[in-house]
RNA sequence: GGGCGAGUGGCGGAACUGGUAUACGCGCAGGACUCAAAAUCCUGUGUUCGCAAGAGCAUGAGAGUUCGAUUCUCUCCUCGCCCACCA
């Protein structure tokens, strides 16, 4: 039945307001619930309508809190600090503030129109003075604490925005924002040292089991952690300088054979031979012109240059020679590397264009599954090959069957003293299959260590072996001499064919995928060869073993090192909040007084970037001499700004507390409160705010400001919404469908609904407006039922309550929210059949509705007579005994194949419904004439007869 | 190149722990109501064969485990997201 929605949406949304029922209350003796939004950047465009997606879903699972008895926080707010305001508000000739300040009215319309549950009275806004006083306060903590620091590195500076960047605000080599190439441009700069909270970051992901392991994996994966070893190089004929490099495997030091140094590395200058330096200067200099992605595009060729010098291989006093290059970066561990081209993917490449040796140093092993190792029986180590002969002609390989053993695998023989192993390999092969035109083609890589168990011998073998290609040039044959003939015979087998399971060769894999890949490094763990006193150590354990030895000689130490940057905090923009500290000549810098914050944004005619790499602050004299907390002296302020990030790592604190002006937040009010139960957001989010928030609070934490480790306890990203054309959602593309409209003609729960009901939640999802009118419909359809409420109901429609409360309430719970609606649309098409329902049972089903579509379900509830508001009251519970039903309907299979259904009583045992299923006519058609071997039963589900 | 995730009707999607695949919604077709249309209601709707009863085939492709697989295992293909010369 048609309402009209306009009407009762004002109607409740004023009721809500009146009654109160949304501000947060605090009574200790109640369970908490604290749901939170990401809150949301108010940019001029105005909402459309995927925003709400996220709120819809923190207010369903909020209202349905509240009706549980939990005091639900639920607030909203204003990231409003940063560039976007700001770049707005100088091409519209409007102030920040006046643009940011309008942009916020019209977010808070329009998200006023959907009803949400909000308690406005705790809503922040990161500009207000009031607020980002705490949030220079925190840096001020964080200065006090060492760990805001001032820098003069090259960062990232977008010429387009006129200001630095973290690492975080890039895509690739552009910036987020405007899209401009990124330069490295060195200038002084506030840095925050998240590093040292980089080891918390990344183990207290394990604390947080209702996270999305997709967002713990990129931070895993942006943190960034490798242990290994720091490795220092003397240089040959330079005394006073050594190269230290960071390597994860120290445990290939022996492999070796050149160091490289990015082109940024100080050393360069000072050690490069004159008669190699114009060769250097030159590519140093073409380096620095290289984009972030030219450099870091790893199907490049790579290219670089020999300084002449030479360091020092500390392990072995071999003289290897420095290299400089640009796949090394100065930004990572030291800026230069020991090169290992034999098990480095990039350092073989390297040495394969400019003919650099390549030492084998880890042999990968294989031990043979089907001919294992046997414990207590003697072990041979010998050095063998394996001899792969292709057929061109037939694309074949030579193998060998065994006579008597159950074999088949390639020719396989050892290496004598001495010997050539491609010779060795030749001769194998004319020895055992008579074949003596091969033309060799290559060795397949390096040695690979292969146990197993040799039962012709009883003893146990280690076999290093290489593999030798050769392609058959003709059928010639030798004759094969008795001994070797009554062994086992020659056979060709497609290639393809050959696996662990069919095969002898423990190796396969190796060989298969060197043959199909070309030359290259392998990277693979496994035993140390040619490395001296650690040859025949698994190579993990050589790691730890070496790591030990360099610190034993003084040569090196364990290192454990972070793709994780410090977080470059200062913005030369205008539109942030002022750092809080003053230079002094005489004193330094020095932090504010913690009772003069909030220092304020000063008022100003112009906010343009000044172009001169410092921020539009630094020419407000007025308001940068000021005067030294510390000596009382004349002094400047600090012009840099925060980072639109800064506000966003703690608002959700003070949403707990957010009137008081002595403290960030009252540590009672943040234990009760804290941490936040449900975070809802998009997962572009996962590698800046979400770590940004955890470092702060960590801080705070370790400063006592806060109760916990760790801010939010379940994380939930939300899908976006696309256009009904399948693109996203654009002003550029014109398929914007905005919130307002969509209210204004199809009502707030309808909406609501729809948002919910389209996808799975944290699934992309096109919009669709046929699915919207659908919903409308539905809820059209429950107000239709209003002319079905009777006496008495069906029984049907009862378990159908109890079922749909059940469900609908473990869904919110789990975040299926479109099950949730579908079996609400399921219940409300029950009804609709049987004509009938009480007055109890529908108003049990519109407050599960509720959180949904909350207006047009009070609405009803009024209607039906019921004074109080939904919200206040509580959410219906279920009896588990309705959920069974007396009877039930079981499939009858033969052979796994659906012949029919029968319906016996729930208890029905076997034998009973044996009985009924076999009297079934298709049943009993399928059985006839057949043997019935089997009879399978799952009680309340089916019976399947195996027949044969 | 690496990591994560996903492939089910015409479309969005459902299927709990291996147990009747396609719930719910959209769309479409037919019917009712109407002078007519919209709205609403009813019926049908994976595909092939069949008048029907029913049967065969269907969850990206191919294999495997099982009485039984969308679900578990392996191989491959396609798409999406994130990271990417990080030593």
């Amino acid at each position: 039945m048609p309402y009209n929605h306009q009407e009762i949406e004002k109607k409740w949304q004023e009721k809500w307001v009146e009654s109160g029922i949304f501000k947060t209350k605090e009574s200790p003796d109640k369970k908490k619930f604290y749901a939170l939004d990401m809150f949301p950047y108010p940019s001029g465009a105005g909402l459309h309508v995927g925003h709400p997606k996220g709120y819809i879903a923190t207010d369903v699972v909020s209202r349905m809190k509240m009706m549980q008895g939990f005091n639900v926080l639920h607030p909203m707010g204003w990231d409003a600090f940063g560039l976007p305001a700001e770049n707005y508000a100088i091409k519209n000739k409007v102030h920040p503030s006046v643009a940011t300040e309008e942009n916020i009215a019209v977010f808070k319309k329009q998200l006023s129109l959907l009803g949400f549950t909000y308690d406005w009275e705790r809503e922040v806004n990161t500009t207000e003075p009031k607020y980002y006083k705490w949030t220079q306060w925190a840096f001020l903590q964080m200065f006090k604490s060492g760990l805001a620091f001032e820098s003069f590195e090259p960062i990232n500076w977008c010429p387009g925005c006129q200001t630095g960047l973290a690492n975080e605000d890039l895509d690739g080599d552009k910036c987020e924002r405007c899209g401009s190439l990124v330069e490295q441009k060195p200038m002084r700069q506030w840095v925050l040292k998240i590093t040292d909270y980089a080891e918390r970051l990344l183990n207290d992901l394990d604390k947080l089991p209702d996270w999305p392991d997709s967002i713990k994996q990129m931070q895993r994966e942006w943190i960034g952690k490798s242990e290994g070893a720091e490795v220092n190089f003397r240089i040959f004929e330079f005394p006073n300088f050594q190269v230290t490099v960071f390597t994860t495997r120290p445990d290939t030091l022996f492999g070796a054979t050149y160091l490289v140094l990015s082109p940024e590395h100080s050393l360069v200058s000072e050690i490069t031979a004159p008669e190699q330096q114009s060769a250097v200067e030159a590519y140093v200099s073409a380096a620095k012109n290289k984009t972030v992605i030219e450099r870091g595009d790893d199907t490049r060729e790579k290219t670089g240059v020999f300084t002449g010098a030479y360091a020092i291989n500390p392990v072995n006093n071999e003289q290897i020679p420095i290299w400089v290059a640009d796949y090394v970066l100065a930004g990572y561990g030291t800026g230069a590397i020991m090169a290992v081209p034999a098990h480095d993917d990039r350092d073989f490449a390297f040495a394969q264009k400019f003919n650099l040796p390549i030492k084998q140093v880890v042999a990968p092993v294989r031990i043979d599954s089907k001919n294992p190792p046997v414990a207590d029986k003697p072990t041979v180590t010998r050095k063998t090959i394996h001899g792969l002969v292709i057929d061109p002609k037939t694309g074949k390989i030579l193998c060998l069957k065994w006579k008597q053993q159950p074999w088949t695998g390639f020719v396989v023989g050892g290496v004598d003293e001495g010997e050539d192993i491609v010779a060795a390999a030749r001769r194998e092969i004319k020895e055992e299959t008579g074949y003596v035109n091969l033309k060799f083609i290559r060795v397949l890589g390096g040695v690979v260590r292969g146990e197993y168990f040799a039962a012709h011998k009883d003893e146990n073998r280690i076999a290093y072996s290489n593999a030798i290609l050769f392609e058959l040039e003709n059928d010639e044959r030798e004759i094969v001499g008795d001994e070797e003939f009554s062994k086992h015979e020659p056979i060709w087998l497609e290639p393809k064919t050959l696996n662990q399971d069919n095969f002898t060769c423990a190796e396969l894999d190796l060989w298969f995928k060197r043959l199909n890949n070309g030359e290259a490094a392998d990277c693979e763990y496994g035993v140390a060869i040619n490395s001296e006193f650690f040859n025949d150590l698994p190579t993990w354990k050589a790691k730890d073993d070496m790591t030990s030895w360099l610190e034993e000689k003084g040569f090196g130490h364990k290192k454990i090192q972070y793709k994780l940057r410090d977080w470059v905090f200062s913005r030369q923009r205008y539109w942030g909040e002022p750092m809080p500290l003053v230079h002094c000549e005489k004193c330094g810098v020095v932090p504010m007084k913690e009772e003069d914050l909030p220092l304020e944004l000063p008022q100003v005619e112009h906010y343009e970037p000044s172009g001169t790499g410092e921020s539009p602050l630094a020419t407000i004299t007025d308001w940068v001499n000021t005067t030294c907390p510390v000596c009382d002296g004349s002094a400047k302020r600090e012009t840099n700004t925060m980072p639109q990030w800064a506000g966003s790592c703690w608002y959700y604190l003070r949403y707990i507390d957010s009137k008081n002006e002595t403290a960030l937040v009252d540590l009672a009010k943040e234990k009760y409160w804290s941490p936040v139960d449900l975070y809802v957001g998009g997962a572009e989010h996962a590698t800046r705010h979400l770590i940004y928030a955890r470092f702060w609070h960590k801080f705070l934490f370790d400063i006592g400001v806060v109760n916990y480790e760790e801010p939010f306890t379940r994380l939930q990203n939300v899908g976006l919404i696309m256009a009904e054309d399948g693109r996203k959602m654009s002003k550029r593309w014109g398929n914007v469908i905005n919130p307002d409209d969509v209210v204004k003609e199809y009502g707030a729960d309808a909406l609501r609904v729809y948002e919910m009901f389209m996808a799975p939640f944290n699934q992309p999802c096109a919009w669709s407006t046929n699915g919207l009118v659908g919903t409308r419909r539905f809820l059209e359809k429950v107000n239709g039922l209003v002319q079905l409420v009777s006496e008495k109901e069906n029984e049907n429609v009862t378990r159908a309550l109890h079922q749909t409360i059940k469900k609908v309430g473990d869904d919110i719970n789990d975040f299926r929210f479109n099950t949730a609606v579908s079996q609400m649309m399921t219940f409300v098409n029950t009804v609709s059949e049987v004509k009938g329902i009480t007055r109890d049972s529908f108003l049990k089903f519109l407050r599960v509705l509720c959180p949904f579509a909350p207006h047009i379900t009070n609405e009803i509830a009024n209607e039906l007579g019921e004074v109080e508001i939904l919200e206040t009251g509580a959410w219906p519970t279920y009896d588990p005994e309705m959920l069974k039903s007396d009877e039930v309907t079981l499939a009858i299979q033969v052979n796994g194949k659906l012949r029919g259904t029968i319906t016996v009583p729930n208890e029905a045992v076997e034998d009973e419904v044996k009985t009924t299923a076999m009297a079934e006519e298709n049943v009993k058609k399928n059985l006839e004439g057949k043997e019935i071997i089997k009879v399978v039963f799952v009680k309340g589900k089916l019976m399947n007869f195996v027949v044969r």
